[in-house]
This record gives structure tokens, C-alpha cells and sequence, in this order.
DNA sequence: ATGTGTTCCTGTCCGC
DNA sequence: TGCGGACAGGAACACA
């Protein structure tokens, strides 16, 4: 489910209940979701005051008081719901438990932070903070889309002789941290690229053209709450709404919007993944 | 080294 | 209604 801005906006949620607060109690109620949790993670969380909530990529990480960083990836259908926040901004009730509600954070100030995730693909773990650079799941990342080393020549040199369609390359998290299938098509939309070019083999005009086009559709996504299809929700529970922006994603068959296209978006598959675009506008 | 297909898991939707 | 198949926002892994 959650691209860079559905993260970012969980995030955002979390931080007024989270950070600098303390967890009081963690309710682990079972010992894995995509993999096995760390050992005695309920332990390790229990008591720890929450430093700074941060994001790299896809993944919140919260920096503990004990020197550990919880990090949570909320895969496809990861949720994390805020319930009980004790100034009544949020959904003051804490509803009945649900199916799929693997790990509840209980804070000291009341309010309840609840990870479900039907299809597990999500993950947590717990690792210092001083190495988290070298962790595995975050050492081979890419730069960050909204970062300062994600420019034009960054962008050209890392495309430079790969024979991969655009689309892989985007979605190749070495590459670029944070992209997703949707924000991918978006992206290449709005660039006039198809998704099939290779990626060393767009001219550096265009490449260069794509930087800023990445940054606008992530910015504006997050400003949305993000892209609610089926499963994402805002932490507050809200839903986003970038989805009634989408120029091509899960557009199929509809006419482009380019004004004076009279392009179909079409559907094709690439990498097992669903890719979206108008064969008029991107070449 | 690079590129592609498979796999994990549950839920939903669509056609028959 | 029920059933089977396709598909879903991710990404590690196995293999060519």
C-alpha cells in the first residue's frame, strides 16, 4: 500500500502522540509479520521515551532513550491508528480490538497506536541508532526523492547504462528511495516518458526533467494524506485523497486528460506489476 | 553484474 | 449466494 507519502503522512499523524512521549506498555501479539520480530521486543519498547519520530524511505523510525531505533515498514496493507489521544483530537474511544492487530502501543498519556496488517507483508525491528545507516534493510538505500542528493546529474548517472525499463529503474529502491507503483506511473505521466524506455537510454534533458516532476507529485501527495485505494489511512484514520488527482494510475481505459489527447490510458504489465500511461503523451 | 519471475499473505471484486 | 481466478500500494530471493 504505502509509497514515500502514505508514510510520510502516517508519520506526520504519529508525531503529536509520539514523540517525546513514553510507551508504557507494547502488546506484541504474535512473533512475526513478514519476518520474526526482534527478541524481547516488547521489553525493549516498554518504558523508552520516544526521542524524534524520523522517516527514511518507507520506513518510521523512532528513536528510543535506550540508544535503539524501532523501525516499522508498513508493506502493503500496514496501518498504524491512533486511538484514545488524551487531547481529544483524535478518536477519543479505543475501539474493539481487530483481526490482524499484531502490535499495540500503549502510551503513557493514553492514547493508543495500533499496527494492523492483514497481509504482513510489514515489518518491524529494533536496531541502534548510531548503526541504523548500516542496517540491512536501510544500507542499500537510494537517496531520498525530496533530498538534496537526488538531482539531475545524480539521477543520469544512475541510469546511465541500464537497459531496465524506466518504470524498474524508479521502482528499484537503490536507485531512488520511496517510490512506489503508483507514484511511479504518476511521475512518468507527468514527465511524457513511457514506461517502457530504457532508462539509459532517455535523453539527459528528460531525465533531468523528471527530478522536479518526482518532487511535485510526492509533494502534493503528502499534502493529500496520500493515496487511499483500499487500505491506507491517515494515523488519524482519516482517508487521503490524492487517488481523484491520478492522471493514469488505475485509469484504464479512460481518456487522458491532456488537454486535446485523445489518448486511452492503457494497462501493461512489467515486472509483475501493473504500469499505467497514455501511449500518446509518453514516449 | 543485471534483469526478470516467484513468493510471502489476506481480502476484495468480478464473472459464471 | 457460492466458487474460482485475478489482482492489490512491497521487496527479498532465486535464477537466467
Amino acid at each position: 500500500m504505502p509509497e514515500l507519502p502514505e508514510v510520510e503522512t502516517v508519520r506526520r499523524g504519529l508525531e503529536p502522540v509520539m514523540a517525546g512521549e513514553v510507551i508504557a506498555r507494547a502488546e506484541v501479539n504474535r512473533p512475526d509479520l513478514r519476518w520474526p520480530l526482534p527478541e524481547r521486543m516488547a521489553e525493549r519498547l516498554t518504558g523508552q521515551r520516544v526521542l524524534r519520530l524520523g522517516r527514511r524511505s518507507k520506513y518510521i523510525l523512532a528513536d528510543l532513550e535506550s540508544g535503539e531505533t524501532l523501525i516499522v515498514h508498513l508493506g502493503m496493507s500496514g496501518r498504524m491508528l491512533i486511538s484514545g489521544d488524551p487531547l481529544g483530537r483524535f478518536h477519543h474511544d479505543h475501539p474493539a480490538p481487530e483481526k490482524h492487530d499484531h502490535v499495540v502501543l500503549h502510551m503513557a498519556g493514553g492514547a493508543r497506536i495500533t499496527f494492523n496488517d492483514a497481509r504482513r507483508f510489514g515489518h518491524m525491528d529494533l536496531a541502534p541508532t548510531e548503526a541504523l545507516d548500516t542496517h540491512w534493510l536501510i544500507r542499500d538505500l537510494g537517496p531520498e526523492p525530496l533530498g538534496n542528493h537526488f538531482d539531475a546529474a545524480y539521477l543520469t548517472a544512475a541510469f546511465k547504462g541500464r537497459r531496465t525499463p524506466v518504470k524498474s529503474a524508479l521502482l528499484d529502491q537503490r536507485i531512488v528511495a520511496g517510490l512506489g507503483n503508483i507514484y511511479v506511473s504518476e511521475a512518468l505521466f507527468r514527465a511524457g516518458i513511457h514506461p517502457r524506455r530504457h532508462a539509459g537510454r532517455i535523453a539527459p534533458a528528460r531525465v533531468a526533467a523528471l527530478v522536479p516532476v518526482i518532487r511535485d507529485v510526492l509533494r502534493e501527495a503528502i499534502e493529500a494524506g496520500g493515496s487511499s485505494l483500499r487500505d491506507h489511512r491517515q494515523a488519524t484514520g482519516e482517508l487521503g485523497y490524492f487517488q481523484h488527482t491520478f492522471r493514469v494510475y488505475d485509469r484504464e481505459g479512460a481518456p487522458c486528460t491532456t488537454p486535446d489527447c485523445p489518448g486511452t490510458i492503457r494497462r501493461i504489465v512489467q515486472s509483475g506489476r501493473s504500469t499505467f500511461y497514455c501511449p500518446l503523451c509518453q514516449r
